[in-house]
DNA sequence: GTTGAATGTTCTCCTTTTGTTCTCTATCCT
DNA sequence: AGGATAGAGAACAAAAGGAGAACATTCAAC
């Protein structure tokens, strides 16, 4: 396990070398990190190249290269460790129970498949243009469900779903701007009901 | 098994290391509790390492390492059908050389961690109360990013991150009826950024 | 080449942090 | 009552790591 200050060191390393292209010099660190001190850089350096993290060119200038493997040396896992709620104003909460999230139970199931979405006219509902949608097959969907429905066998679209008098049936986008479709039920056809949506900001 | 002081002693750990990269001190794992005693924390880590669930390097500081759990092997594939893009008003349209959306690679990573979202702050970035948030752990961020922070030690929050003139800081919500903080750089750490944005609607 | 600034290396000295050990108490449960 | 569990707090020693100086090398400019 590294201490403090080695994670220190070694995370600015990477970032340094990531943003510069060269790896940074002792001095650099030691700024980076709001201390002075070269001598306790090279310490902290070579502990990082026992623990096998980095390698060094001995004498070289900036002569530290990064260990390639896998990542920190752990294999990522199939669950990410979940840490608690946030809420703006108040410290990190432990969530009971529910100390890892799995994301395999989490998103994965039967008949389920992914759709990367376009456009804005969900937008309302937090699911913003180049999202990915996890759909689960069905054929009906509940009132108020989002659904990807196909139209007149021909336009596909992702809109709320509801039921209107006389076998009608309401697709509305979550966007004010554009507005619902009425349409005769056999003209629409539900492929999905939306289960989940993530994004990555990448 | 575990006693209950155990329990939350080892949950406190695990989530020390996945939050900061390096392990908590026994006065950091006696507060974490609300306690102030390290002689009582050295007691449960001792009965932890006697456990088998954490190893202890005698005598250092911060000397814990968590136990690799077996069964590690592969991260199973975890990966769905990626049908293609959807937009209103057209065809579902495949999207060359994409066909399946592998949530492993798209979510997991090293350094990763979730949390859960509680409260409006984010929503115009399309980030709604109960989202689940995974935040890559980092002490920088780039202007503009989504950060974790943590202001003067005590609260907790997800916002935008600006760097502003004179050192400051500004930590700004995605809502128009929120203001946006504008704080003094060295009351703010930045815990991690964040990488992706998660929903479930069952 | 020569040269000089940049940079790695080694040391010594110190401060602060932190593990360790002990003693005393306070609960809780059977 | 008796044991298991765990908190408070004090005292001590070791570890981590910063400061700063002195020296050795590297490396690019000349």
């Amino acid at each position: 396990m590294l201490t403090p200050g080695q994670r220190k060191v070694f995370d600015f390393i990477k970032d340094y070398i990531s943003r510069e292209g060269f790896a940074p010099s002792l001095a650099e660190i030691a700024a980076g990190l709001g201390t002075s001190s070269r001598g306790s850089m090279h310490k902290q350096v070579q502990a990082l190249a026992a623990a096998g993290l980095i390698r060094l060119l001995p004498g070289r200038k900036r002569g530290i290269e990064l260990v390639e493997d896998g990542a920190d040396g752990d294999t990522p896992p199939a669950t990410l460790p979940l840490l608690g709620r946030i809420a703006a104003g108040q410290p990190i909460q432990a969530i009971p129970d529910e100390q890892t999230l799995n994301l395999t139970e989490f998103l994965l199931g039967p008949n389920r498949f992914a759709l990367r979405v376009q456009g804005d006219s969900m937008i309302e509902a937090g699911i913003l243009d180049g999202d990915t949608v996890i759909v689960r097959r069905s054929d009906t969907a509940e009132d108020g469900d989002i659904v990807v429905a196909l139209i007149d066998n021909e336009e596909a679209t992702l809109k709320r779903f509801h039921r209107r008098v006389g076998g009608r049936i309401e697709l509305a986008p979550e966007n004010r701007s554009l507005r619902p479709l009425v349409l005769d039920a056999r003209r629409v056809r539900i492929q999905g009901v939306l289960v989940s949506q993530l994004r990555t900001y990448d």
